[in-house]
DNA sequence: ATCTCCTATGATATAATATAACATTACATT
DNA sequence: AATGTAATGTTATATTATATCATAGGAGAT
């Protein structure tokens, strides 16, 4: 927590009550949660809000790099690592539901060998690339 | 569309006129298409649909890996080698909104380079894993 | 043949996720 | 104070997905 508002102290962004409570929440727990959920936690703080208050402070999170979507489970967790820019490998476990974030470093190589050693036992891997197909790059 | 129906008809499986339909539509695109889009090239074709006929077929013909969906678009694209169990990765244009899955032993070593060997200029990638995770396995 | 079971489809309703659009506030700079 | 920009408030609605129950249709048993 202390890590993001020094960051935000010194890139001069705002980081309000609504986007330091949704973070708090994202914080407490090891699954991702969903919109709708946050926004219940909001109210229960005291935020009564409408689902855009939700979604922008969300916006807001994951452009920054405090939080991440995880696209398989529309939800969102808080980054183990923020501020440092990587392509982060999520594990999400279909027994407990907790989704956990591999080491960066196991991007680099083998994809399977680096998450096996970090004990998790992939049964199936959801891999997207977005970026430039090389039609649209020759032009 | 060959291939699919010797597999089924060798696994036993019912394709039946809309779930061919369905793939046969997604067969035609270079893009990812969401489920109702899918439901109005249906109802063009003269199947009277509501949203579970497009979405039942969807579910299986993702079940038998003849389509897979694209998790951060909720869209759904033919699988290139369908019958062949691997674990895909996609390739996502941001210009021109193309899907194309790269070449299977592709996930087997490092992903960014085996995905610029293709030509596609990645910018962001998107990696989640299914499975069990330690703690869960060690109970 | 017809009965039975299982799978697939039809149909209605509604849940869950996400955004458009416009009004208002808050705060920094001039 | 006046102005501009970013954030928030608020209402409505778009988009994606599923629950539920009813109906049909085909394969195998009697």
């Amino acid at each position: 927590m202390e890590n993001i508002e020094e960051y935000c102290k010194t890139k001069n962004l705002k980081l309000t009550p609504v986007r330091q409570k949704v973070f708090q929440i994202l914080l407490k727990e090891t699954s991702g949660l969903g919109a709708y959920r946050i926004l219940d936690l909001l109210r229960e703080a005291g935020f009564n809000s409408q689902p855009p208050v939700a979604y922008r402070a969300l916006d807001f999170l994951v452009e920054h790099g405090f939080v991440h979507k995880i696209e398989s489970q529309n939800s969102f967790v808080a980054c183990s690592d923020p501020g440092a820019h990587h392509s982060p490998i999520f594990m999400i476990c279909k027994k407990c539901d907790s989704v956990l974030e591999a080491p960066v470093s196991a991007s680099a190589s083998d994809l399977s060998e680096a998450l096996m050693a970090t004990g998790f036992q992939v049964e199936q891997t959801i891999i997207e690339a977005e970026g430039v197909c090389s039609t649209c790059a020759d032009k």
